[in-house]
Order: structure tokens, then C-alpha cells, then sequence
DNA sequence: CGGAATCAACTACACATGTAATATTACACC
DNA sequence: GGTGTAATATTACATGTGTAGTTGATTCCG
């Protein structure tokens, strides 16, 4: 399922588009990155084409276009991408992470309230489940 | 301060070695990563004088040797990796990023209680200094 | 003194990525 | 059926990275 999704940010772009709609011509994918980067359009379809060989899209053809769908969920990646970076960062160890998030001060009070109440709300679903 | 320190897997195994002895010549550094990887010494040097281009290390010559230390702490390091991922992947909110964390199952019981407490820890602490 | 060992510098190459121009192909329209 | 048009396919090139051989300078030992 997930092997090893690492995706740069311009390959990100590209899947956020195609995770968003579904699915996109290489023209429409073109058009929504245009705002947040100008590429030419054979640029796109080579990234895409790349993006296909690694298999994390893929394509069918529509009135002689291609039509591109992703083939890995955003969660898919998202864990890959966070486990692999706790890994190189904190040798895996996930409190590390979190500790680090605590202390590095890109989060302001309210954050703080908001993730002790997710805590609160996930220790009170494990408790449940977990309790046999 | 902190640039863009992206660094790969073998790049931050040399740093690691860095940060942990302080200093370290070209076959030190090749010795102590000798376990987990191993590389010509040629292969060490390349990579050593290419972080030194990107400024992340220095070195200066000792009996003939270059002796190579560290010019970012691996905090700077951290920092700047975990925060680059959050914006990547959760378009930089951090709170996103801590709830993934917890419900990515990469987490056990042990480790919740443990985050609870390190977020307790830092409300009181955050209460304590904040209040003027 | 002269050869051996050592170390840094330079060169090399494959693969991934960002970027795009050019070539080819397939269609639709007159 | 020829042509323009639009889309894909092919080729290209710079940069970063992993990997290491070759070369050149220096030192050390006999």
C-alpha cells in the first residue's frame, strides 16, 4: 500500500489538483497551478508522465486527451512522508516529533488548547476500544 | 538564521556524526557510519565538501587531515525540515499535523499518555511566564 | 634518496527533478 | 485528401545526489 511516496512540493501541487477534482486533462492541471506557478504545458505532462512511472497516478484518454487520477490517497502519503521524516529526524520516535512541535514555537496558545483537546478526545476513543 | 536546510538520509547520518563528537576527520566520520553504511572514503570526502558548499558544515586542517564540524545545530536542522513538511503536506498548520499524528496509529497507548503529559507540561510552563 | 602510504582534488557517471523546445501523431474541417 | 491544430512523445539540459576511481601532492619509513 504505501511504500515510498516522497513528494516534492511541485509534485505535491500536481496531486493536490488531482485529489481535489478526482481527475484533470494535463490543460486543466496547467490551468489551476497557473496562479501558484507558470509552467508550460509540456512541463506539466512531464511531470505527470514521471508521477505515472512511479505509479502514484494514473491516466486514461478522454477525446484524445489524457485524463490524470491519482492512484495514492493524500492520507497514503501523508503518513509515508511524516514517518519517514520522524524517522530521519527522531529515530522514529513520534513523542520526539510532538515534543519538538510543543517547544519550536510556531504554535500559539490557542493551538495548544486545540491539540489537548484532541488528545483528550482520542485518549477517551482508545479507552473505549481498547479496553478488553 | 535557518535557511533551507533540507537534508537527506545520508546527509543527516554525516551530520549526526557531527553533532555528536563536535569534530571529526574524513575517516573518522567514514569509520563511524561504517555500520550503517559503507562507503569509500572518496565517497565521505564528496559528500562532506558538497555540504560545506551549501554551508552547513565547516572544516579547518589538522596535521594534514581536514577536520569537519557542524555550522547548523541539528534544533536549526529540525526545525526547518519538520516546518518545510508542514507546509508541504498540511499547508503549514501544525495543529493538522499533530492531529495526523495522533491517529496514524504509528502511536501507542504508552506514547498518548506520554504526549498528555508533555502538553500539560507546557500549558503550566506557558501560563507561568506568560502571565505579566 | 627513493618508494610507499596517505589524503585532498578532480573527474566521472547514473538517476531524479525542474524546465521546456521540438517532433510526431491523430483529428476535424473544407 | 490535404492542412491546420492540438495533444502526446521524444529529446535536451542544468542541478543535486549517491557513488567512486584517478591523480597529484606530501609525508614517512627504510
Amino acid at each position: 500500500m504505501s511504500e515510498a511516496h516522497q513528494l516534492t512540493e511541485l509534485q505535491m501541487s500536481i496531486m493536490r489538483v488531482l485529489w481535489e477534482r478526482g481527475q484533470a486533462s494535463v490543460l486543466e492541471i496547467c490551468e489551476a497551478l497557473r496562479e501558484e506557478r507558470a509552467l508550460a504545458q509540456t512541463t506539466v505532462a512531464t511531470l505527470l508522465s514521471r508521477l505515472e512511472r512511479r505509479g502514484v497516478i494514473g491516466h486514461h484518454t478522454r477525446a484524445r486527451q489524457f485524463v490524470y487520477y491519482a492512484t495514492v490517497t493524500e492520507s497514503d502519503v501523508r503518513r509515508s512522508m511524516v514517518s519517514e521524516l520522524t524517522e530521519r529526524l527522531f529515530d522514529g520516535d513520534v513523542t520526539a516529533l510532538m515534543s519538538h512541535l510543543l517547544t519550536a514555537r510556531d504554535m500559539s496558545p490557542g493551538d495548544l488548547a486545540r491539540v489537548r483537546e484532541l488528545i483528550e478526545n482520542h485518549e477517551s476513543a482508545e479507552g473505549n476500544h481498547d479496553k478488553r
